[in-house]
Parts: structure tokens; sequence; C-alpha cells
RNA sequence: GGGCCCGUAGCUCAGCCUGGUAGAGCGGCGGGCUUUUAACCCGUAGGUCCCGGGUUCAAAUCCCGGCGGGCCCGCCA
């Protein structure tokens, strides 16, 4: 829409506003706490509504289907639709006004006893019917929607009102934020909430966004990570604490990244990694019961990516069944179709160019089971692995010949343990499609974690892989002192190379250390990543409430 | 930063290759219709073919540049 449009639709309220109140306030009746679910209707014999009894509805008017003087309306909220049966016999004039008034996309309110259409559809007869809010704008019939992406991430409303499934994926989104945040409290976390604008950006590397404070006359930054502050609150004394919190990156948007996203940052004094994985799997495990009611989530994998080793350790009624469920999924739900004998060992020939052929992007739904344990494998082990590299032996010639062939560049010179973690990113990361904890990373390449128990070379961190991404990272925290100003130091030289994205020095944190802090473990969970798996969206825009688009009046 | 693709009515799209009157369905508006559910039937309005330039007698169509978007690669430890 642009600014003449806007005008137009200004136009339309007050032409029509002379001929009756198109936005009413409401009372009684039409009150939130008098209205019944439509949820609740729909699920019948509810405690709380019973057929004897007149129920009362409010929603969106989302089709109208007008006979005459006998008319049928689909009234939609939160996702569920009743049906409103309204006759000219039952309303008299009030019915003539709602043909004439009443349009796709108005807000209603009814109240009617419940019934059965002739075809057996759950209505509601309705005696009394107020109009709570006029749409100016004609809406799209459901059925056609809007599908330029475009269009759906500036108007994210309407993509809510027309497109049920970006309605159910954030629904997913705010159901799992509440079950994230109900487990916490269930093990005794305090929810803390530290500050978003920092005078020092760390926790992470990462571009930040940078901002002045007026008050000090001083450039400030919003946080790439709420890291530091949460382990200042263990030297302060609290023994729990997470953070569901977004963090700000100053850096490019693709499939699973976005500048602004939301972490769940949690902290145990006297813990260690060990046991933040388990805090993982537990909670992602929950999230699935509760969400999916099982452990097995089904999500769309990059096979291209990842290989064909998932496809060949399955038996072939397995691959049959998830090469159809594919197909579905990507035709909307709309055609199911058989896979027989001979598309199966086509499929099973080039699996990459008959997806491309197929669907048009190289992607099979496979399940994905999330009851833990999850394995754990360390991340020396699968360099050798998957890439034959012996960490102690490996020329370091060998590596950057490795790095080179995938275009890597080391910012701030060479660095013999960011460049082993890299070519786990680039040739490991991708074919991580089960569950799995990748531990025990080399030192170099995480200056808050505390060296390895076993090992002094490497540290105990870990991340979570699932689909082939990176859903979590945590470490058994670094708390001495001493050992933190070193790889502070270290970062900083790094930063001098022209490594932007090194951290830059907290030495207020390094004192805080200094006053000492317990023993901890901690993680960090991508939310935005953990909802992708769970609605299987391959992109984080379409999970996030409104994603970043550019600006413009459209 | 590099590559591929897309931009036409409110929406979903056809037309573009091969230059010659701007199209369809849905939606809107008007009329009809008492059990429909993608309701149906009749009628009707609706366009900066993303923007700018070029080629041409003639450009939605061909060429160049830009803007916006999607996907892939790189970067994001």
């Amino acid at each position: 829409m642009g600014l003449s449009e806007l005008g137009q639709c200004i136009e339309h309220y007050v032409a029509e506003s002379s001929k009756y109140r198109l936005f009413p306030y409401i009372s009684g009746d039409e009150k939130y706490s008098e209205l019944d679910s439509i949820a609740e209707v729909i699920s019948e014999n509810t405690p709380t509504v019973r057929w004897e009894r007149e129920v009362r509805v409010a929603g969106r008017v989302m089709a109208l289907r007008i006979h005459g003087a006998l008319a049928f309306a689909d009234l939609v909220n939160e996702g569920y639709r009743i049906q409103l049966y309204l006759t000219k016999d039952a309303l008299k004039e009030s019915y003539d006004w709602f043909t004439d008034n009443v349009r796709r996309g108005d807000i209603l309110w009814a109240k009617g006893k419940l019934f059965r259409t002739r075809r057996g559809e759950l209505s509601i007869n309705v005696s009394q019917y107020s109009l709570l809010a006029k749409s100016l704008i004609a809406l799209q019939h459901t059925w056609i929607g809007i599908e330029d992406p475009e269009l759906r991430y500036r108007k994210r409303y309407l993509d809510l009102v027309l497109n049920k499934e970006s309605f159910e994926v954030l629904k997913a989104r705010f159901n799992i934020l509440k079950e994230i945040r109900l487990r916490m409290y269930q093990q005794g976390f305090y929810e803390a909430d530290t500050p978003i604008i920092q005078p020092i950006y760390g926790g992470a590397a990462a571009n930040p966004f940078k901002t002045f404070v007026n008050a000090f006359s001083e450039e400030w930054y919003l946080r790439i990570a709420p890291e530091l502050y949460l382990k200042r609150l263990l030297v302060g004394g609290f023994n729990k604490v997470f953070e569901v919190a977004k963090v700000f990156r100053n850096e490019d948007i693709d499939v699973t990244h976005h500048p602004e996203f939301t972490m769940m940052e949690a902290y145990i004094a006297y813990a260690n990694y060990e046991d933040m994985m388990e805090l993982a799997e537990e909670l992602i495990h929950s999230i699935a019961v509760k969400l999916v009611g099982s452990s097995i989530i089904r999500y769309p994998i990059d096979i291209e990516k990842c290989g064909r080793g998932v496809i060949d350790e399955m038996d072939d009624d397995v691959v049959a069944e998830l090469l159809e469920y594919t197909l579905w999924s990507y035709s909307g739900f709309r055609k199911k179709q058989g896979v027989s004998k001979s598309d199966l060992d086509e499929f099973k020939k080039d699996p990459v160019g008959y997806l491309y052929k197929a669907v048009g992007e190289p992607r099979l739904y496979v399940e994905l089971d999330l009851k833990p344990p999850y394995p754990k494998v360390k991340l020396l082990e699968l360099l050798k692995e998957h890439l034959g590299i012996d960490p102690d032996t490996a020329p370091d010639e060998h590596l950057i010949k490795l790095l080179e062939e995938k275009q890597v560049v080391l910012k701030g010179g060479y660095s013999r343990d960011i460049a082993l973690v890299k070519l786990f990113e680039h040739y490991i990361e991708k074919s991580l499609v089960k569950p799995v904890f990748v531990i025990d990373y080399p030192k170099g390449s995480s200056p808050l974690a505390k060296p390895h128990r076993a090992d002094p070379r490497l540290v105990e961190r870990f991340e979570l892989f699932i689909g082939g991404m990176e859903i979590a990272n945590g470490y058994t925290e670094q708390n001495n002192p001493y050992e933190q100003y070193i790889a502070f130091r270290d970062q900083e030289e790094r930063r001098r190379l022209g490594d932007v994205e090194a951290q830059e020095a907290d030495y207020d944190f390094v004192e805080a250390l200094c006053v000492g802090m317990p023993p901890a473990g901690g993680i960090g969970i991508g939310v935005d990543r953990l909802i992708m798996l769970f609605t299987g969206k391959t992109s984080i825009k379409e999970v996030m409430p409104f994603p970043m688009v550019k600006k413009r009046f459209k």
C-alpha cells in the first residue's frame, strides 16, 4: 500500500463512519471475560460450554456465504474457526444490516445456540451480533493467501490473518518460549534481566550495533551476548540464573542468521559442562513432548550439504515413507501420492537430483529422535574420522590447504586452534543431522571457557548440533582471573592484527573474577533455530514475528 | 563481496523466448438466491507492466544501469 492507498483507506473510513460506528467500544457480553473460546466450543462437551446454553464468541469473519435470506459466516479466533448461521427469520431487519455491511475481515461478536447443519457442521444459530471492528481493506480469500515473501514479512499482520501456517508457526514460537521459561522456573532458576545497552560488548565474537548515550556523551553498544553480566551475577551470589535474551549482531542475514535474535543463556554455579549438556537435552526433549507429544520430530534436511549417509542408514520402507511425506509437504499437504519401487530406486540412485526435480530443493524430511541422552563426540576425533587429520601431527600447511579449498580466510593471522575449528565447521558440521554433542575444543578457539581437566591444550566446551545446525554452545566457565586476563590479551592482539570479530577485553569482568566466581557451567541456546526445528522451517525469518526488511513504505 | 532467479490489477499468476490493442482466476462493487463451506448465477469497475536510460516506426517484451526481494556461495570462531 502506498501513501495514496492509505489515503483511500482513511477516506473510506470517513465515508463509512457517517453511516454507523465502525469501531465501537465494547461492554457487557462482548467483553473478553464473557466470551466462550471457539477452541473449546468446537472441541465440544467441555466443562465451560454446554449445549443447552447460548455461546458467545468473537473473531474475524474470514468467509461469507450469503444465500438470500440465509447466510453463513466463518468466524476465526486464534486459529480456530466456527461457522455462524444467520437467517432473516431470526434476525429480522438486523439480518439485512448484516448482508449490507458485514464483509470479510470484519471483527464480529455473536451469540446463539449451537446446532448442526444438514451437512453436519457445528454452527451457531445467531440470535444477536454486533460489529466490533471494521476491516477497511478488502482481504484475500485464505485459500489464495499471500505468498510473496517480501509482502509477508513487511505486512506480517496480513500474513498472520491470511496464512494459517504463519499463525501456527508463531503460536509454536510463543509456546516454546513459554515452555522454556516454565522448565527453567521449575528447576529453580532465577530469570535475570541484564543490560541490553553495554559499554563494552563481550561474551561472543561479533560486530556490535553502536549507540550513543547522551547522559554520558559516550558510545555504547547493543549486547552481542548477556554472558559476562550473567556471570557477574554468579560472582554476586546467585546459583542458577537464565535469561531469554534478545541479542544483536551487526552482520549479514541468511537462512540461519538474523541481526536481532533470541538466545537463552543459563548458568549454574558448582556445575560443569556435563551438567549443561544434560540441561540442554532435557529441555529440548521436554519441549518436544509438550509441543508434538513425542520425542520424534521431522525436519527437511539438505541432502546436498549433509551427504547421503542419512539415507543409506535407513531401511527402504522408511525412506519411501519419508520421501512420500516430503512430496506431500512440498505440495502444501494437498496431493498425497504413493512412492513406487521404481521411484524409490531412482531416488536412491541420485537423491539430490531427484529432489531438485521433484520439490525444487535438495531437502528430504528425516526423523530426529530428541530423546536423551545424545551421543558425545570429541571434536578432534571427528577431524580424524572425516578428514584424516591427526591434530597432533598434521602439518599446518595441510590445514591451510584444506581451508583454502573452502575459501576460508583466517582474519587476525593463522592460529592452529582456530583453523581446526574452522575445518570442523566447513567440512563436518552440516552432516551432523541427529542430535550430537561435539565436545572438547582447542583452547585458542574459546577465550571464555575453562581448560580441560585432562588435557590443557583443550577447553571444556561443547556445541549441540541437530539437523546440521548449531543449536547450543556451552562451557565449563573460565573462573580463573589470571587465565581470563591472558585470554583477553590474546583476543586484543588478534583485533590488532585485523580480526574485527575477536572479543573485546572486559577488564571489569576480570576484576569480578578476582572477587571469586564459583566453578560454573554455562550454555547458550539459539532459540530461533530451535523453533525452526520444531516447525520444520528452513529460514530463520519464518520463525520470527517481525523479521527485518529494508525501510520502505509500500 | 560473488552467482542464479523474481518484480504485470488488491491477491495468485499468464503474456516476455519470437517487439505490434494490457489478460485470466480469485477478491471488490451492484443485483439474485433459505443448509452453504474455494457456495452458486448475472452484471461491472479496477493497471506508473518496480524505477531510470538506450535500441526501434513501435518496448511489459530486447539491451544497459539502479531499487526491492528470494535462494546459493563466502563471511558470521
